[in-house]
DNA sequence: TTACTATTGCGAATACATTTGCATTATACA
DNA sequence: TGTATAATGCAAATGTATTCGCAATAGTAA
């Protein structure tokens, strides 16, 4: 707590609302949409609105817990920092994007003499794990 | 000409406008955004409207003599089709987008055991020759 | 030239993601 | 507990990109 101007004012407060957004995405463990954050939310906050989401996703932004990332195909997704260099991988099977770890590009070798590359960004499309076994049993 | 349910049907007209907007993309020859091919265009046809550009490019990309492509950090970009497989660079000092030719990326190298890729995109982001020479120059 | 109609320019309309105002709810300190 | 106020839910507002309606313009075949 502290005083400013004579008023009484109160740090940030824990609510179950932003618990739960930082709950699914800890658990989800890979970027996610606005869409999919509402909704694994609301399993856990059943009253979870999606102007709160917005307000809490932009606060834990500014903190520094999460980042904001602009997939081509995908739009505006949000990942937990702190997780080192990765690239994403897009499954059109189950539409989940994964964090590839390692990083396999020479930044100086993948441009032509002349320029300089200070940071670069790789997105894969294809099927994950899961879907391709899905596909190779035949389940449908 | 054409008769379809008995009225006169003409095929597509070539207009000043549509030649505008190829001639900026084919000069240019690098992805660009609306807000750029309308400045460029401008400079061929003066009166050139923005709703103009918008119906022109959908029918080039429909046409597949254009692609949009999906910047993540400058949006929707428009780039001429037939150039093979190729990456985005981007330039912060310009601000353009240049293509790079060559494909520096073992698809499968680049992915955990169990996934399947089937395309990829690589963004990088940087300093493009003038722009480099320009700051080691002292240029500003 | 002329007639037909595709295309344009303009502004209004739409789509979509994100934000905001406000009354209500609920957290945290006293 | 009680109180102050941060945070929420809701709906309306905003911002931005893109599309559309329509009267005016301008290619193209005859």
């Amino acid at each position: 707590m502290a005083i400013v101007d004579g008023k009484v004012r109160n740090m940030q407060r824990k609510t179950a609302q932003r618990a739960a957004i930082e709950e699914v995405l800890r658990v989800e463990d890979r970027p996610l949409g606005i869409e999919e954050i509402l909704r694994y939310g609301r399993i856990l906050v059943e009253s979870l609105n999606q102007a709160t989401v917005y307000r809490n996703l932009k606060l834990l932004v500014e903190q520094g817990w999460l980042k904001q990332i602009n997939h081509p195909a995908l739009g505006t997704l949000y990942e937990r920092t702190g997780k080192g260099h990765h690239h994403h991988f897009h499954c059109h099977g189950c539409n989940r994007v994964f964090e590839l770890p390692c990083c396999f590009l020479n930044e100086q070798e993948a441009v032509p003499a002349g320029f300089i590359v200070e940071d670069h960004e790789i997105f894969l499309f294809g099927v994950c794990p899961s879907c391709a076994v899905a596909v190779g049993s035949d389940i449908h």
